[in-house]
RNA sequence: GGACGCGUAGCCUAGCCAGGAUAUGGCGACAGCCUCCUAAGCUGUAAACCGGGGGUUCGAAUCCCCCCGCGUCCGCCA
C-alpha cells in the first residue's frame, strides 16, 4: 500500500498540472495555462492553449498539437491528445479505480475529510429572536448554519456553533409583559414556544393600541439596560423557555448547539459601555439629540439617511452596538467569526466589522447571507401568525414520509417504518432547503418541501439503501482485484467518488452548501446507473468481490455525504 | 433617491467569483422498462433568443456600462 491519498482527484490534476508546466518551460514559455474539466467524452482535464497564440505566433490548435506530443505517456494518464486547440488528458481508468477505491477503503467515514487546520472558528447561526416557535422562513438559517459548520469541519477546522440569544430587545420584553400581564384562554399548547408566542402576538397588539402598554415596555427596557437583575430574571426565564422550544425542534433534524452567548452579558459585564465610550471619542461618530452615531459617509456608504445610531437620545445601547461587543469578544477567542444571516442584516453586518474595526480588532467579521423565505401570499410574519411553523412542515412531511412507507414496505415492523419516516420527512426537508443557493429568494409551497423524488434526499437515501442492501445479502467477501472494475458504469463511479473530497474542499473555501447536494445527487444517480449495468451478487467470484468493493465504497461516500447535509443514511428504505 | 442580492425551458435549478469546445440537472408532459441485488429506480423524446440593450475580447450565461422586473436594507426596532 503507497501513501494515503486523501484527494484522489487531486492527485490526478496535480500531475497533470505538473507535466503541463514542464512542457511549457520546455516550449520556452513563462505562462501558465488553466485546468478546465471538459465536457463529456473529451477526457478529464483539458488546458485550453488560447493563451499562448499571440505569444508564440501559432494557432492555438497547432500549440495544443506540440504540447500534446512533447508530453509523452504516464501512469497516471492512458491518452493525453489535441483536441482542437486543447490539450485533453484522459485518466488512466484503472489507476483511478485503484487509487480512489483504496483510498475510500482505508479512510472509510473519514474520506473527504482534510488534515487539520488547526484554525478556531467560531459559527454563528440561528440566532432567533426568542419570541415564539422558529417557523419555515428562519429555517433557512439554522439548515445553512449547521450543514456550514458540518463541511468546515470536515476541511480540518475547530468548529463551534454559537447561537446568539437576543434577551435584550423590545420583542423579548414585549413577550414578558404579556406573560405577566395577560391570561391566555383556551387550549393552550404543551411545547412552551407554542404557548407563549400567544403572549408576544397580543401584547404587540396591545402595545400598538394603547401607549400606556408601551411606556410600561419601555420601562422595563430601561430598568433592565440599567443592569437591573430582578428584570433580567424574569425577562430570561421567558427566553430560556422559548429558547428551549426552538432548539427541541432543532434537534429533531439533528442540530445542535455547542454553545449559547447571551446579549445581556455585554451590557452588565461593561463591554457595551466600554465601546460606546471608545466610539464617542472617535472623529467618524457625532450626536444627535445625545444619540450617539456613526457617520456613514466616512466609509463609502451611502442612502437616505447616512446616521447609523449606536445609542438612544438617554445614552442606552442598540442592538447593533451590543453586536460590536459580542463580535470583538468571538474574535479575542477564535481565529475566524462566521455569522449566518438573512439578507436583512447586510447592512448592520457590514457596520459591525467597521465597528470591531475602528475597535482595534483587524480580524473580519465574516458573513453568509441567505434570502428569504415566503409564502406564496407574502412575507412570514410571527406577529401577524402568518407562518407556516417548523414543527408543523416536520410532522406533515414526517407523516408523508410514513404513508409512503405504508405503501412501499407494508412487511416491515412498525419501529423500523417510524425510523425510516423520519429520515425520510426530515431529510427531504434539509434537502429541499440546502440544495438551492442560499442567496436565491425562496417560496415555500408545501410540495416541493416534501419532495421524496428525483432531486430529492429520499432518491440519496436510496441509493445508500440499494447499497446496504447488496451488502447485507453478500455476508462476506474475500480479496478483491480492483482491475476487474472496468465497466463504464464502473468508472465513471469511481470518478465521481474520487471527487468528493474536493467538493468538500470548495464549498469551505466558498462557503457554500448547496453543491453538497448537487454532488450527492449525482453519485447517487450515478450508482443507480451502476445498479443496473453491473449486477454484483450474481456475478462470477473474482468480479463479485471487486463490485462489492465498489458498493462498499459507494456506500461510504453516500453516508459521508448525506452526514455533511445532516442527513440520516439509513440502511433500508 | 441611494445600496446590496436575484432574474437560465410551463415550474424549480447548476454553471457566473478565477470568460473558452454541443448551457447542468430535477419536476411536469409524452413514449418505454419490474420471471433479474428495493421501480422513492432506469431509458428515451419534446421544451431555453441564459430579463433587455450596448461594450471589452479571437471567444461572453460568465467581465464592464445602461435599462427593466423581483427581493432586501437605508428606524434613537431587533
Amino acid at each position: 500500500m503507497g501513501k494515503m491519498v486523501l484527494d484522489p482527484l487531486l492527485a490526478f490534476g496535480d500531475r497533470a498540472e505538473e507535466m503541463m508546466i514542464a512542457a511549457l518551460t520546455a516550449l520556452g514559455t513563462e505562462t501558465r495555462l488553466p485546468v478546465e474539466l471538459p465536457p463529456e467524452g473529451m477526457g478529464d482535464f483539458a488546458f485550453p492553449c488560447f493563451p499562448l497564440a499571440r505569444e508564440l505566433k501559432k494557432s492555438p490548435a497547432e500549440i495544443a498539437k506540440s504540447i500534446a506530443a512533447s508530453l509523452g505517456t504516464d501512469a497516471m494518464f492512458c491518452k493525453i491528445e489535441p483536441s482542437g486547440p486543447y490539450v485533453n488528458f484522459h485518466i488512466e481508468p484503472e489507476e483511478l479505480v485503484r487509487v480512489t477505491v483504496e483510498s475510500i477503503m482505508e479512510l472509510r467515514e473519514n474520506y473527504g475529510n482534510a488534515e487539520s487546520s488547526g484554525i478556531k472558528i467560531n459559527l454563528e447561526h440561528t440566532s432567533a429572536n426568542p419570541n415564539g416557535p422558529l417557523h419555515v422562513g428562519r429555517a433557512r438559517n439554522p439548515i445553512i448554519g449547521d450543514t456550514l459548520a458540518r463541511i468546515l469541519r470536515r476541511c480540518g477546522h475547530d468548529v463551534t456553533t454559537e447561537f446568539y440569544v437576543d434577551d435584550m430587545g423590545k420583542q423579548q420584553v414585549t413577550l414578558t409583559w404579556g406573560v405577566e400581564n395577560l391570561v391566555q384562554e383556551g387550549e393552550i399548547p404543551e411545547k412552551a414556544d407554542h404557548a407563549l408566542v400567544w403572549y408576544y402576538q397580543e401584547a404587540s397588539r396591545r402595545m400598538e393600541q394603547d401607549p400606556k402598554v408601551l411606556a410600561e415596555i419601555d420601562a422595563i427596557i430601561s430598568k433592565y439596560e440599567d443592569r437591573d437583575p430582578e428584570i433580567a430574571t424574569r425577562v430570561q426565564t421567558n427566553c430560556q423557555r422559548v429558547l428551549d422550544g426552538m432548539t427541541q425542534s432543532l434537534r429533531r433534524l439533528d442540530i445542535n448547539f455547542d454553545s449559547f452567548a447571551w446579549e445581556s452579558k455585554y451590557i452588565f459585564d461593561g463591554s457595551v459601555e466600554r465601546i460606546i465610550e471608545q466610539l464617542r471619542a472617535m472623529e467618524c461618530t457625532s450626536e444627535d439629540n445625545g444619540a450617539l452615531y456613526l457617520d456613514l459617509d466616512n466609509f463609502g456608504i451611502s442612502g437616505k439617511e447616512n446616521k447609523f445610531f449606536l445609542t438612544r437620545g438617554d445614552g442606552s445601547s442598540l442592538y447593533s452596538t451590543r453586536d460590536m461587543a459580542y463580535h470583538l469578544d468571538k474574535l479575542a477567542n477564535y481565529d475566524r467569526a462566521i455569522d449566518v444571516l438573512g439578507e436583512d442584516h447586510k447592512l448592520k453586518a457590514k457596520v459591525v466589522g467597521i465597528g470591531v474595526n475602528l475597535l482595534g480588532q483587524e480580524k473580519p467579521v465574516e458573513p453568509v447571507f441567505y434570502s428569504f423565505v415566503s409564502l406564496p401570499e407574502g412575507k412570514m410574519s410571527t406577529r401577524r401568525g402568518r407562518v407556516v411553523y417548523l414543527d408543523d412542515l416536520v410532522e406533515e412531511s414526517i407523516a408523508l414520509a410514513r404513508e409512503e412507507v405504508e405503501k412501499r414496505r407494508p412487511e416491515l415492523d412498525d419501529v423500523l417504518k417510524r425510523g425510516i419516516a423520519d429520515a425520510v420527512g426530515i431529510g427531504a426537508i434539509r434537502y429541499n432547503i440546502i440544495r438551492i443557493q442560499a442567496e436565491k429568494q425562496l417560496i415555500f409551497k408545501w410540495e416541493e418541501a416534501m419532495n421524496f423524488e428525483g432531486n430529492s434526499a429520499p432518491f440519496i437515501q436510496y441509493s445508500h439503501a440499494r447499497a446496504s442492501s447488496i451488502l447485507r445479502k453478500a455476508t462476506e467477501f474475500g480479496d478483491y482485484d480492483l482491475k476487474l472494475l472496468a465497466h463504464p458504469s464502473e468508472v465513471q463511479l469511481a470518478k465521481m467518488l474520487a471527487r468528493f473530497p474536493s467538493v468538500i474542499r470548495t464549498c469551505g473555501t466558498d462557503m457554500a452548501c448547496h453543491p453538497v447536494a448537487a454532488y450527492a445527487f449525482e453519485l447517487a444517480a450515478m450508482f443507480n446507473q451502476f445498479y443496473r449495468d453491473c449486477p454484483v451478487l450474481v456475478a462470477e467470484e473474482k468480479l463479485k468481490n471487486a463490485r462489492l468493493a465498489m458498493v462498499t465504497a459507494s456506500k461510504l461516500v453516500l453516508m459521508n455525504a448525506l452526514d455533511t447535509l445532516g442527513i440520516v443514511a439509513p440502511e433500508e428504505l
